[in-house]
RNA sequence: GGGGUCUUAGCUCAGCUGGGAGAGCAUCUGCCUUACAAGCAGAGGGUCACAGGUUCGAGCCCUGUAGGCCCCACCA
């Protein structure tokens, strides 16, 4: 029963009633399969909090559509989804929601509120992954995984203990990120820093034996409070009896030292700097140099601590006026300039970091990164593009241990034990411990591990680890990770030095690197700006074909691209161009089907446009193995508008019309069908439910084109005469359409062809291929012939390589427009003559160059003086 | 301060290992030709930022200059 496709492209509907059958065919399942070769990605896991935004859309349509290609390769492909827990996100959320009953976290207690973020995950956490079904993608869904599922929670403590006994973690008092509104230290990679309009604060401290003041400046006056003493360079002349006096901090009166440290640059400012440890890294650096007391003076929320009553309870900023006034009070103050400088914020909601003191654990990163940084440059690991290992190494290089506690309680819990008796500590995978020096029941560290520690194992906490199974054994190291930019200090790098680290291999072969999706002005979409393009309604307008598409087409990795509608209009163009050649090619099929064709049915245009796509499907794939996918898909797209519909069908639709030769209708039907469903395959990786749609129509069969086979090229499928030919006649034909455009002559007068060639090859040529030349030329007649017999002598005349075209319009003829036509293309043949014997004559072109260049330029010659000795011939014949 | 990257048609961008500059959109001219007006046929439009160098040959490789963007960096 032949089957039809809907008189017109309509995505909706369609999508999902198509990706419903994938599902329920398992299509998207991969299994251990030793007679296979694996190729597996894991997906980044979006946030559970995380709504489908464009950075998703790309990212996940570059994964589906190298997935579908090796898919349809034969290896047995997975892809591994999942969501990532995003402790200080989920937390904030659900934080937020519990205050809208009017409660608090410590209202609620740990437990109960852990349970309130269950709820929250099992309601809204799998939002973001229906919607990455309605883009089509062809994850593995029976592997779906959570970060703090039981397998990602073992992979966590084992690897934990496993750094913790080789003294790769550690814990520490030091001075770390912390931000005053989430209440939780940060690492380095999660501050931003910006610039900010700020002020510089000039202040005297009165030397304490009463010789004079030490001046200097700061950008944070409210510091002061825990100033512990105050530096200049040893080098520095001007302040060397300074050095080892003392001076009375203002307003607390309290007597601190006058140090000598190199940290201290002697141009900036007045080159004298406070030191308060408690309040900034560089300086609690110094500190530790010349142990010097800390004193914190900010509460957790950034705020003065009850040590100082007249501003106990004041917001920093607040505490700055005040403490600012009550400097200007005492004399102290000097001056205030206007200062631009650079401030950390957090990245999650961008509150002024606040450094500060505290025990933490920390991952010692010096010995985690080395091996990191070899595997890439030994390419075990390669980025593509190339040169983003150099983002990678820089941050691996310069790179400071890893904060990885998180005061939160959302997330996986620190394996760490404490002894409140005795103090020990114990690290143990088990969930309670007793004090191995004096059986107490310990108390668990309260704090969790950061995010990004549970991400750093996702490669292999997916697939089984730290259980050796079959699954990691086979599917690890994966294939290709694809990911943006910015998150290569956050996970790719972490998860390098982990797969390392635990499985002794990289987790990873490739790393494909994209860049951001911008809006129409070039600007990041963002939720504060508003100019958020929403993937959903795109798909809900346009179709998610039509998306991905988009998102593929004109875009390099590692480049960042703007996204238009008008763009996304093209895409749903060429949908409906690839729908409605279908249809066409359908319309034509008989009943009974297309018959199977001998090579000798063929016909030169049909061979033409095998050899075409054979070529194609070579490029292609090409293309896709080197993960050049923007030019993969351009390269299928202009085949299928420019040479399969323009050309193609237009070349054989007067055989179609022709019920009288049955064979060659069968044989241009053969083709059709052929040529489209090669075409179809080398689509589908980026355009999954039209291609599967039409395949599966016109198949007339179940089968289903996502796990049909990737064409392969052929020797046998290459037709270099034919295309000479065609490529011949199809040069004609332009020829002819441009001449007539140039006459104004209306399309529907026909007129009578002369073709011209002393060339036999060429002349059979358009012999064999009257039929559709006659049509795609406007004639009425054609006559191919080896000389002027018979040809009006007011004709006008066309010169192509190796024929001249003659079109009797005896009304049209202007003498001398016609003079000024053949002397422009007399002009630009002269000219590709020049450039052509300029290259030639030149002896060390003709010994250097290859030599199928140097062939080729003769060729190119000889034609080219061919044609323009042809011209010069009928400008002659004008003239008299 | 260090590093990266970009500068190609009016706009947004491709251009894979160096071998006669491309696409989409926009503009102009004809066409409702029974697959498609979400279309067809044609046209115009580029000293590939600038200056050197390597090469038979450079948009592509090297050096420098200018401008834009990004990342990193403890000048208080």
């Amino acid at each position: 029963m032949k089957k039809e496709l809907a008189k017109t492209y309509d995505p909706k509907g369609m999508e999902d009633r198509i990706y419903e059958n994938w599902l329920n065919k398992k299509y998207f399942h991969a299994e251990v399969n030793r007679s296979k070769k694996p190729f597996t990605i894991v997906m980044p896991p979006p946030n559970i909090t995380g709504q489908l935004h464009m950075g998703h859309a790309l990212d996940n349509t570059l994964q589906d559509s190298i997935i579908r290609f090796k898919r349809m390769q034969g290896y047995e492909a997975l892809w591994l989804p999942g969501t990532d827990h995003a402790s200080i996100a989920t937390e904030v959320k659900v934080v937020e929601q519990i205050a809208k009953e009017g409660l608090t976290k410590d209202m609620l207690g740990r437990e109960a509120f852990l349970e309130r973020v269950w709820d929250w995950k099992r309601e809204y956490g799998g939002r973001i992954t229906s919607q990455l079904k309605k883009m089509g993608s062809s994850c593995d869904w029976d592997r779906e995984r959570f970060t703090m599922d039981e397998g990602c929670n073992e992979a966590v403590k084992e690897v934990f203990v496993n750094l913790y006994n080789k003294g790769l973690i550690y814990r520490g008092h030091r001075i770390i990120n912390w931000c005053p509104c989430c209440k939780t230290s940060l690492s380095d990679a999660e501050v931003e820093y910006e610039d900010q309009a700020g002020h510089f604060w000039h202040l005297r401290y009165p030397l304490s034996d009463g010789s004079g003041y030490i001046e200097m400046a700061t950008t944070r006056p409210e510091t002061m409070l825990g100033d512990t003493a105050v530096a200049v360079n040893p080098n520095d002349e001007r302040y060397k009896d300074y050095v080892g006096k003392k001076v009375t901090l203002p307003i607390v009166h309290r007597e601190i030292p006058i140090i000598a440290d190199e940290y201290v640059e002697m141009e900036f400012g007045t080159g004298v700097v406070k030191i308060t440890p408690a309040h900034d890294p560089n300086d609690f650096e110094v500190g530790l140099r010349h142990e010097l007391p800390v004193i914190n003076v900010l509460t957790e929320d950034a705020r003065i601590t009850d040590d100082y009553p007249a501003y106990a309870g004041m917001d920093r900023y607040e505490a700055r006026k005040a403490i600012v006034k009550d400097l200007e009070k005492e004399g102290a103050l000097v001056k205030i300039e206007d200062y631009s400088h650079n401030v950390g914020t957090c990245y999650r909601c961008h509150t002024t970091i606040e450094p500060r003191v505290s025990d933490q654990w920390f991952v010692k990163m010096k010995p985690l990164a080395g091996p990191a940084i070899d595997a890439v440059k030994e390419k075990k690991t390669q980025f593509v593009p190339e040169h983003f290992e150099k983002t990678y190494f820089h941050w691996l290089e310069n790179i400071r241990d890893w904060c990885i506690s998180r005061q939160l309680w959302w997330g996986h819990r620190i394996p760490a034990f404490y002894c409140d008796d005795c103090g020990e500590l114990v690290v143990s995978k088990e969930n309670s411990c007793k004090c191995p020096k004096c059986g107490k029941e310990m108390r668990q560290d309260p704090d969790t591990l950061d995010t990004w520690f549970s991400s750093a194992l996702w490669p292999f906490s997916t697939l089984g680890w730290p259980d050796k199974t079959e699954d990691l054994d086979y599917f690890y190291p994966t294939s290709t990770l694809v990911t943006g930019y910015d998150i290569i200090p956050f996970w790719v790098m972490r998860m390098m030095f982990s797969g390392i680290e635990q499985m002794k291999e990289v987790p990873f072969n490739t790393v494909l690197i994209h860049g951001l999706v911008r809006d129409s002005l070039g600007r990041k979409m963002s939720k504060s700006l508003g100019n958020g393009i929403d993937p959903l309604e795109i798909i809900d307008k346009y179709g998610a074909d039509a998306l991905r598409l988009t998102l593929i087409t004109g875009n390099a990795p590692g480049n960042d691209m703007r996204f238009y509608l008008e763009r996304v209009e093209n895409s749903r163009n060429f949908a409906n161009k690839v729908w409605n050649a279908s249809r066409f090619i359908m319309m034509n099929m008989p009943e009974d089907g297309v018959k199977e064709v001998a090579e000798s049915d063929l016909q030169p245009v049909d061979k033409w446009i095998l050899s075409k796509l054979n070529t194609l499907i070579k490029d292609v794939s090409s293309n896709m193995e080197s993960y050049e996918l923007g030019i993969a898909v351009q390269k299928v797209y202009d085949f299928i508008w420019d040479e399969f519909c323009d050309w193609y069908i237009e070349m054989v639709k007067p055989r179609l019309y022709n019920t009288e030769d049955e064979k060659a209708k069968n044989a241009a039907l053969w083709t059709l069908k052929t040529v489209l469903i090669d075409a179809l395959k080398l689509l589908h990786p980026f355009m999954p439910f039209i291609t599967e749609e039409i395949f599966t129509t016109l198949q007339d069969e179940e089968e289903s084109i996502m796990i049909s086979k990737w064409p392969e090229f052929s020797e046998a499928r290459v037709y270099a005469e034919e295309e000479t030919d065609i490529e011949i006649i199809k040069e004609a034909v332009r020829g002819i359409r441009n001449l007539r455009s140039e006459k104004n002559v209306p399309p529907k007068r026909q007129a009578k062809v002369y073709v011209v060639s002393e060339n036999e090859t060429i002349r059979n040529a358009f012999t064999k291929g009257k039929l559709f030349f006659e049509s795609l030329a406007s004639a009425s007649d054609v006559y191919v012939q080896a000389d002027k017999t018979g040809i009006e002598a007011d004709a006008l005349s066309v010169v192509i390589g190796g024929a001249t075209l003659y079109l009797p319009f005896a009304d049209l003829v202007d003498i001398s427009a016609e003079t000024e036509r053949l002397e422009k293309e007399q002009k630009r043949l002269q000219g590709e003559i020049q450039r052509s014997n300029g290259m030639l004559s030149n002896e060390r072109f003709l010994s250097k160059a290859p030599e199928a260049k140097v062939t080729e330029e003769k060729e190119k010659l000889k034609k080219y003086e061919d044609m323009l000795k042809e011209v010069e011939t009928l400008l002659a014949q004008l003239k008299k």
